[in-house]
This record gives structure tokens, sequence and C-alpha cells, in this order.
RNA sequence: GCUCUCGUGGUGGAAUUGGCAGACACGAUGGAUUUAGGAUCCAUUGCGAAAGCGUGCAGGUUCAAGUCCUGUCGAGAGCACCA
């Protein structure tokens, strides 16, 4: 059988489309699969194999669970809020509507060109008035619930796109979009209280299936770290001086203390300290800094000393000096330290640079070298002497802060909380208004969705506000709450927001009452199965689960955590082996491929190419080397007869039903492929193989490659979609062979192999072994110290 | 700098988790077919003439190491002075 596989794979897209073969069902007594990808978002450029890849490996997953009898959801929607359609927009002077309806449509024809197996009738797109509704709603909720703040404060801002960035997107000091410098700018920010579900999120790991390096990229994200909170008394001032360590344990050790450029104290004792215009100078001087070169000089300490105030090491008694230096940030702990030079590596340098005592107080390293960070006995420490561990000393010293009332046990985060406006167009409004005498007031639930009002003009204005600001009728409204006359907000939400549910929405997505019904939810929840990048790992998943535990916590989702297992697929690199992008002019179209082999051939390569979860780089050849193995495939029904099979053959073709089985549920859908070629090349050679067993292949190839399966099952005069028929099973005993060739081995270097039988005893193995000619060989004449027999494995003799 | 991951033929990658290293595929070489090219089919293909040697390098544990341990070099990812 020779094929085109332009006709027949657009034929059966459109008979699985007219027979919505992949729709899911409502018919909650059948057990259910969801399985989520990552919803694109819809950029000009189409389609990446990115893509392919990313949704290839749960659209095999949700094929073979539909012919297990699974009622599987398999959703598929876009992410279309965003600044790179925004800019586009203002560029072309095109409306970003049209620009995101035009590349919908961009992107839903080559999805099915594919032949991706999603549900088409519950597509989402987060930028329709349908559903940002409830993005708005859930903000709603967490405000009303106290879960948003609003806050004057230094963030992050991208003087480029004029917006303020999270944490999270400006990693390296850089802007997550343009990749410009990021800057420090004092504006007021909405904040979502992320910090407050820090525990949650954490323990939360301890129950799902995520990959271990996902979990530990979460887990450092969050960053919790337990310690002590410590006063310090001042001499000078009446002030104290809090500071969090995580090494009280040290305290006899803390010869001087620092504190941020930032930190208040300064301020509220300008009159006191007598060199102030020098530390006026330096906070200056570190706020001109970017971040990026902030984090360029760690090895160069900076610093000025205060003249006028000292504090008190509350351990001994001893006055020690106070410092200001911007390797001490104000956003972590209470922008505080204390300074243990001995056993802190960046303590130590500072120590070094401006001549301070550094004290010894734990053995085993050497202090004219460098700071010791391990563990050791406790010296120089007055109550801590002869103490051996760390947890014992810190124990002791809390303790003794509990006694004395100046300090106990305290926990911090990295994750800071999430700054959640943006002032662009592109996005959802924020739902709240301003009122001279109630303050901050919440859009009534009624009134959702706020739309996004009709605009010419995009920009945002110079001074950073959003181009929502310029238009009256949307900024004057009145104050739901006393009626009297007030303003809107008019930042939008940051481009996390609309994917931070939409795995619920999939569940329910054209409910206009609810965002999903309690039924549905308790059906699908959670999502079985969710594949993506690495790169959403601690933005996107954070925040969503963030998110669905709050939606947890007021009763409105039936889990908490969303997501019971999680993969990622690796990247493909160009040719080259480089990241593929348009400078350098390595970027592979999918649609190029699907145009020249086919679909199947394009979701066939992007999982044999290599392991699932490592970056690939993409090889030509290698495309054309699937496109045989599928035209080998379609002319298999030429050898297809009623004869009987062999034994050896109808072995083979049970081990790789249970090979494919289980190699999907692994992600090792490159071995599962290469165990039906196996088969393929078996079946080759011996010329033949029966009807039954070729439908046995086709359905194990269809998860892969459908449509050539779907063309041959219907030549074989079958009337029903294969995409529907059952998955085989296979029987355990016909994937055991009775002999089994194995190795021997003497002094461990392999000599020959033996065909013995499975319940041979070790006795008969190393029988059999001892009669082969290149054993006798290897052993004559020495004397046989050890004999081992692993069955089914290996005979090991040892001479000597 | 710290944390994590990974180093296997000419290439992408396999290896039931300590048990015959190199499955499967690409590429290459030779042959068949063809006016020719392409496509297809057959054979060979880790290195070495061979005994042997081979999983970045150097040690170690073990009857047995790609797999475990120690050190070291290299690549990639993440974090970025987190007290």
């Amino acid at each position: 059988m020779k094929y085109d596989f332009n006709t027949v794979e657009t034929k059966w897209q459109k008979k699985w489309e007219e027979a919505k073969v992949f729709n899911a069902t409502e018919d909650h007594s059948k057990p259910k699969f969801y399985a989520l990808v990552e919803f694109p978002y819809p950029s000009g450029a189409g389609m990446h194999v990115g893509h392919i890849k990313a949704y290839s490996g749960l659209e095999v997953v949700s094929r073979k669970r539909r012919m297990q009898g699974y009622n599987v959801l398999f959703p598929i929607g876009f992410d279309a809020f965003g600044l790179p359609t925004e800019n586009y927009a203002i560029k072309t002077n095109t409306h970003p509507r049209i620009v995101t309806d035009k590349n919908i449509a961009n992107f839903t024809k080559q999805l099915k060109r594919v032949g991706f197996s999603f549900d088409w009738s519950r597509v989402i797109d987060t930028t329709e008035e349908g559903y940002y509704k409830w993005t708005q709603w859930i903000f709603r909720k967490m405000f009303d619930n106290g879960l948003v703040f609003r806050a004057k404060t230094l963030v992050n801002y991208c003087p480029n796109c004029k917006v303020v960035l999270s944490n999270e997107d400006s990693q390296g000091g850089k802007c997550d979009v343009c990749h410009s410098d990021i800057i420090q700018k004092s504006k007021d920010v909405w904040y979502l209280r992320i910090t407050e579900y820090a525990d949650k999120l954490l323990d939360g790991l301890n129950k799902v299936d995520y990959l271990p390096n996902i979990k530990l990229q979460q887990q450092n994200w969050i960053g919790r770290s337990e310690g002590a909170f410590v006063n310090f008394k001042l001499t000078g001032c009446e002030d104290e001086l809090r500071i969090y360590t995580t090494r009280c344990d040290t305290m006899f050790g803390a010869t001087f203390m620092v504190i941020a450029p930032e930190h208040p104290i300064i301020e509220k004792n300008r009159n006191i300290i007598k060199n102030i215009d020098e530390l006026d100078r330096y906070k200056e001087e570190c706020q001109k800094k970017t971040e990026f070169e902030r984090t360029q000089l760690t090895k160069d300490k900076t610093g000025v000393r205060i003249d006028g105030i000292n504090a008190v090491n509350p351990a001994n008694g001893k006055e020690i000096p106070i410092y200001i230096s911007d390797y001490v940030m104000m956003g972590y702990g209470t922008g505080a330290i204390m300074a243990v030079p001995a056993h802190d590596e960046r303590d130590y340098e500072f120590a070094k640079k401006f001549g301070i005592d550094i004290i010894e107080v734990i053995k085993g390293g050497n202090i004219d070298e460098g700071a010791y960070t391990g563990d050791g006995e406790m010296i120089n420490s007055d109550f801590l002497n002869g103490i051996k561990t760390k947890k014992e000393a810190i124990d002791r010293m809390l303790k003794y802060l509990a006694e004395k009332g100046i300090g106990e046990k305290g926990i911090q985060y990295k994750m800071k909380d999430w700054a959640f406006n943006r002032q662009r167009y592109w996005g959802e409004p924020i739902p709240i208004i301003h009122c001279p005498n109630c303050g901050m007031v919440g859009v009534p639930y009624e009134e959702l969705p706020l739309k996004l009002p009709e605009l010419k003009n995009f920009e945002p204005g110079e001074g950073g506000e959003s181009p929502l600001a310029k238009i009256d009728s949307f900024v004057n409204c009145k104050c739901p709450k006393c009626g009297h006359d007030a303003k809107r907000e008019t930042d939008t939400m940051p481009q996390w927001a609309g994917s931070s549910w939409y795995f619920l929405r999939y569940c329910d997505p054209h409910n206009d009452k609810e965002f999903a019904s309690k039924e549905s939810l308790k059906y699908w929840l959670p999502v079985d199965w969710y594949n993506g990048g690495m790169e959403h790992v601690t933005r996107h998943m954070i925040y969503s689960r963030f998110w669905h535990h709050f939606l947890y916590d007021i009763g409105e989702v039936p889990v908490d955590e969303p997501y019971a297992k999680r993969t990622a697929q690796g990247l493909i690199l160009g040719p080259d082996g480089d990241k593929m992008s348009k400078s350098k002019g390595n970027v592979v179209d999918p649609l190029d491929v699907v145009k020249e082999y086919g679909a199947d051939v394009l979701r066939i390569y992007v999982l044999f190419m290599g392991d699932y979860a490592s970056a690939t780089p993409w090889n030509e050849s290698s495309v054309r080397g699937c496109k045989r193995f599928l035209d080998r495939i379609a002319s298999l029904p030429d050898i297809a007869h009623g004869n009987g099979s062999t034994p050896e053959l109808e072995s083979s073709f049970h081990k790789t039903i249970k090979k494919v089985s289980s190699d999907i549920e692994d992600t090792k859908y490159n071995t599962a492929i290469a165990a039906l070629m196996t088969l393929l090349n078996e079946i080759t050679d011996k010329g033949s193989l029966t009807v039954d067993e070729l439908k046995i292949f086709i359905k194990l190839l269809c998860p892969f490659a459908p449509h050539i399966c779907e063309e041959i099952w219907e030549s074989l005069g079958e009337k029903n979609f294969v995409s529907l028929a059952s998955w085989p099973e296979y029987d355990e005993e016909k994937t055991k062979d009775n002999e089994i060739e194995i190795a021997v081995q003497v002094n461990g270097k392999l000599k020959s192999t033996i065909m013995v039988s499975v319940e041979a005893s070790a006795a008969d193995a190393l029988e059999l072994a001892k009669k082969d000619e290149k054993v006798i060989a290897s052993i004559e004449g020495k004397h046989i110290v050890k004999e081992i027999y692993i069955p089914g494995r290996i005979v090991n003799i040892v001479v000597k």
C-alpha cells in the first residue's frame, strides 16, 4: 500500500472532527483521565517545533488512555494577553483583539493539521470576556480575603517596556520580555500575598508526583530557612536593631553589624549620626547601580561605618561597630545582620577589607585563610564551649535568647509577595475602585467582567502610567459603597493571571454562572498529568498552585493540589546544536515538515529523536528515517495473511505490547518507537504475519502515528476508528522465554555464551558453562575459587 | 561563587537499575536494481591485523561497575551577596 499522506491525513482529521472522537464526555460513571499541556501564547510566528514536542508526549498518553476505556479530557486553549501582541499592535496600529484573533485562527489550523486529539469543543481564550470575568472574580475573592495589598516600594522596573515586573520576571536583573536591564523605581504596586502560602506550597510538594528537579527548583524558589530574630541594643541612640540569622550559635563571634543602605534606622537618627553625608552618598551610589551590577560585584565588598552609633553583642556584652553595605538587602530578613567573619564568607571578606576583628568560635578551619562554615567544637563562647554540633549549639543559644527576652526562633523565605500590576493595555483590568471616602473598594461581583475599554492608542504614558489612565469615561466612576465620585484602578494584571487557573475552566468552559460547576470539578480534578517546559516551573506553576490553594481554602475547588503529576520536555535545538533562534537562522518550521513528510512523520520524529526530557538537535536525515519506517508500515498489509503465526513472533508481540505500554507511562517514547521498529524488522525478516497480528501492531502504533493507522485499519475492513479500538493486552507468560542465552565470564571477563533453560539450577548452568570450549581454555589447570550463577543473567567463574 | 544534572561509536541515543556496553535510528562503505540521479532492497559498520582494548580522566568498593564511592576535568541548567 503506497499512500498519499496529505490526502489521507486531512481525510482522517476531518472524520475525527465530524464524529467528535476526542471530545470528553460528561459521563461521570467512567474512569477519568485529565491530561494537561501548557496552552500556547498565540504569537504571530505561528507554531514552533517545540510546541509539537511539548504536546506529542501527552497526546500519546491520552490516545492510549482512550483506547483503555478512560473518559479523557485533553484540552487546549490560548494564553493570549501579553506584551508581544500589544507591541505588535502598537507597531502596526492594529487592535490587539484583531491580532489575537488572527493568531489564534492560525494556531488552530496548524494544531489541527498535526492531528492532535484535543477536545476542540472546550477551547478557551484568556482574553475573552467570558473568561477574564472569572480571572477578575478570583482576584476579587483574594481581595476580599486580605490577600491583595498595595504598597509604595522600590520595584523592578523595565524602562523599555515601561512596566513593573515581579521578582520572577526579572531574574538576573534582566527584563523577561525584552532583556533590558532592570532599574529600581519607587512605585505604587499591587501585591498578592503569596508568601502567606509559602508553607502550603512547600508541604504540598510531598504529595505530588513531579520530576525530582522540578520539586527541587520549587523548593529553592520558595527558599524556606529557619533561624532566629535577635534584638541588639545600641549605644548612642534609643533604638534597637533587630536582625535575622540562621547561625545564632556563632553569636560570640559577631564582631560587627551590617545594615542595608535603605535601613530606616538611618533616617530616624540623622541628627545623631556624625557622618550622615557620607552615608547618604553611599546610599545614592547603590541605588544607581542596577541589580545586575550589584550581583557582578559580589567579590568586592563596599560599605561605610556609621559614626555615632554602635551596637552591643548580647552574647558577650562587647560593643561592636555598625556598617551600611549593599551586600545586605532590605528585602530579606530585617535588613540587618550580625556579622560573624570567622564563619561566614561574606562577613570574612568585609572584615578583611575593613580591618575588623575575626574571632573563631568553631574549631575546624583556619581563620587566617578564610571563613569556616562547617561543624565543629565550640570555643571562645562561654556557655556554648565544648558543644560539638551546630544543632545543639543553636538550641542552647535559642534558650539563652528566650531567657533574656531578646530573641526567638523565626522563619524566612526567599520568595517575595507577587507584584501583580502592569501598566499596559492588553491585560485583565484590575477590578478595584479608589474612593476618597472608602479607600480601595472592589468592583461589585455583578459588574464583572470589568471590560477593557476600546482604545486607539495603546502606548503607555511616559511617566509609566497605564494607557487606560487616558480614558476619562473608564477612570471616572461612582464608589459602589458610598456613591461618591471615585476613580478606577487603571493598571492591568500580569500575563500570569489568566494561566493561573485555566485548567479549571476546561472542566466546564461554557458556564456563565460559575468558573466551573462543582460537579465537573469534583469529577475532573486533579489534573492527572501535566506536561510543559522547565521555564514555567518556578513562575506559572508556583503562581497557579498558589491560586488553587486559595480556591481550596475558600471551598471553591475540591482538592488542594491541582497537578498530581508534572513532567517536562527538553528543548529541540537547531541542526547546529544551538538553541533555535531567528537571528541564527536555524529555526525549523513544523508545517514545512508536515508538508514534506506528513504529520505522522513529524509526530514520530519529535518523540523518537531522543530522551523526552533532554535537549536534542534537529536532524533532517533522521526525519527521513522515520518516513522510511512509516512507508514500511504502509506495505505491511501486503504480507498479512490469515495463516498461523510462529511461537517466536507471537512471543515478540507480547513482549512489544508490554514494552510499548510501560514505556509510554514512563515518557520513554523513543524506546517505545524503537521497540515497534524492532518488531517490524522481525516481521519483515519472517516475511509474513497474521491479520490479527497486524491489527495489534496498528493499535500499538496508533497513538504515535494515528493517520496511517486509521487508513490501514479501514483497509482491513474495520468500520470503527482504531483511535477508539481497545488497547492490546499481553500475556505475561508469553513474554517469557523457555530458554535464554546467558553470558559466561571467567574472572569477570566475558568468554562465551550458553543457552540454558530458565528453570535451570545453578549446578546445571555451571556444568553447562564448564563444558564450553572457550571456558575450558580459560580455566584449565587453574584453581576455581568461586562460582556464581545469577538466574537469567550471568555465570561468573573465579579462578586463580 | 553556590545548587542540581549530565559526560557512552562519525551522529542522535539504548542498556530490565550492579550482570553480554553500543538496542533503535542516522551517516558511511560495498553490492543489486536504474540510461542517470533519486527511491528501494541486501551486506558490513565501536577501536584493533590479532591477542586484546574500550562508557571524560585518576583512584576505590565488588565475583562483576556506564551504573555505587572519592578526587579531578569539561558541558548544560537554575539561583544570584538570602545572613
